[in-house]
DNA sequence: TTGTATGCGTTATCAC
DNA sequence: GTGATAACGCATACAA
């Protein structure tokens, strides 16, 4: 079945040279005669050489390849920033090799594993909410593998990291929610192992804070960041003595749009008698009625500043590594879910 | 910066053995004592050692890599199809690279060369809308690599294919509309080149053939396969003096949308009015007002099938390649867009 | 059960 | 400019 692929003795041989000729004339190296080279090049594209990235890499001790670990592949916001990865790097001839964790740590070591393995240039992650240490993290550094953080970062492991200002959007989102005349403002928090959303507390809490609101507990719900636990959670809350007027769900639209179809159900007015706000602009908050107002992350542009990150990197790599970390502002895009005053 | 990693030669060198009983050791030989195995697995660990699988796989020549080209890796179904090889192979140990051809044929071709490049050992593919010829693929098999075309194939291809029955799927969906009362029905194609939309273009004759209407020139339209081209389309068959009464946007749901969004803003009533019907089942189709009826195409479980093919035929290679189609039935999803009888 | 020798395909370092 | 040769790290046929 399997054919035998041409390879660099197979051209010196058919032309009388040797195989350091052909390997120079195909790296276009200047060591060799103009002549002799457009005639291996040619020859070359005659016997439809392929060029064995494995053998060369071994040879140069490195493989042009980029490790992706994401949650999942098929989530907007994943998908959006591997998009933007592969636009930056397939242009410099760098290859991407994708991972999912599915939000296990137990998968996502065998990830890194597989990668380090792999002689992959440098992992990009985005840890799953399940991992609680990082030794397999710590791992990759000892292998000399550049690794680079984005969105779900672990802030004390000193790599480069690509992050989104989560504090500062919640905190304008929450803002956003007082200006309207929303007062009971509930909050959908995620795993608070993840940063991410630790920091989008901070900044519910600081917008109440800013605008002398009290900060109700029972209106701060642990976990409910599927479309399901956000729904489960507006029952409980808008069944309260004194429901909320106004829910943040900071872990994501699809815990949005729980709340939204829980709400509604219920007979609760969108968005006078409730306010709802997600995070991340899926495209489906658009198309909601009411639709509904979100916080865009930028996700695709996230991507390619992940990947030009490690482009500058590598230019200085003979300086020592500085962490460095980008921070990208993300945007709140009001829609009608809470524009009550028109 | 990069440090060294260990070999099995360290290892050898530590245990005063040699390299070929690490190797065994390593990859679970019963021609090793069992008591060295240990010792050495042991080491192995203490010294953090990785296999370099570009070394392994070089000497085995193969991979164990699988390589997929993808329009886009942010389009809903690609990236579940994704997901969906990424589960099945993954516990096989396969590694993915991930290329996007972003529907450039120049690209495509790229990235095929990158994936045989990398001696992977099969290549999935769904061709761009732009592609035209397939020398670039007949070389794929040329170099005795496994392609799998999925969704978007070309038929006269002699490969492993996994497919949706376009056609009787899209036969359903206009039968559908005409059961609902509905008479003049739109076509909005796609690119015909891919035979997708052809497909669905044949399934929507044959369903006007056997309810005996008759096929109307002006209502099917050319290339209107993103919301904005669907918008457009819509805008100039309502403005017909003797308008649809249904539109069938057989390329996407994103097209189905635009139809929705013009209908709505010129005032027809869905579904009284035009009954509207798209292909994909997007996550969105389900939150707009109306829903959106729609075909699913169970991306996911394509993703797997494709995955399992490629392992069945490799339990077979010894036996000779027989050109193997599996075709997966889509299911229309009956929502409000098109249901006009209560 | 273990060691020896060789090759996978390429590139880098010599010497000519 | 070109050729010979070694080496990247691993796996395996063969010998012991």
């Amino acid at each position: 079945m399997k054919k035998k692929r041409t390879t660099i003795y197979d051209i010196a041989e058919k032309l009388n040279i040797t195989a350091s000729s052909v390997s120079r004339a195909l790296n276009n190296s200047n060591y060799v005669n103009e002549n002799t080279k457009q005639l291996i090049l040619k020859t070359a594209a005659e016997l439809n050489y392929k060029r064995n990235t494995l053998a060369s890499n071994l040879r140069k001790g490195q493989s042009k390849t980029i490790g992706i670990i994401v949650p999942r592949i098929n989530q907007n916001f994943f998908s959006n920033v591997i998009a933007g990865i592969e636009d930056a790097t397939y242009e410099k001839g760098y290859n991407l090799i994708i991972c999912q964790s599915n939000e296990s740590q137990e998968k996502e070591i065998k990830c890194v594993n597989t990668l380090i393995n792999q002689q992959v240039d440098c992992i990009v992650i985005s840890i799953s909410a399940d991992s609680s240490d990082y030794k397999h993290l710590k791992n990759v550094l000892d292998h000399g593998i550049q690794l680079i953080q984005f969105d779900r970062v672990i802030d004390e492991l000193e790599t480069l990291k690509v992050i989104n200002d989560n504090e500062q959007a919640s905190f304008e989102a929450v803002s956003h929610l007082i200006e309207q005349g929303y007062k009971r403002i509930a909050l959908l928090k995620g795993p608070q192992n993840l940063d991410i959303f630790k920091q989008r507390k901070v900044g519910y809490l600081a917008a109440l804070n800013k605008y002398s609101l009290p900060v109700i507990d029972e209106l701060i719900i642990e976990n409910a960041w599927t479309k399901e636990l956000g729904a489960e959670a507006t029952r409980k809350l808008l069944s309260l003595p004194e429901p909320p007027d106004a829910i943040f769900a900071s872990t994501s639209d699809f815990s949005a749009l729980g709340v939204l179809e829980v709400a509604t159900a219920m007979g609760f007015k969108v968005p006078n008698q409730l306010g709802i706000l997600g995070y991340a602009n899926e495209a489906f908050t658009e198309l909601t009625s009411p639709s509904i107002t979100t916080i865009d992350q930028f996700s695709v542009y996230m991507g390619r500043t992940v990947a030009d990150l490690y482009f500058k990197e590598m230019e200085n790599k003979d300086t020592l590594v500085v962490p460095k970390t980008i921070s990208i502002k993300p945007k709140l895009i009001i829609r009608s879910s809470t524009s009550r005053k028109k």
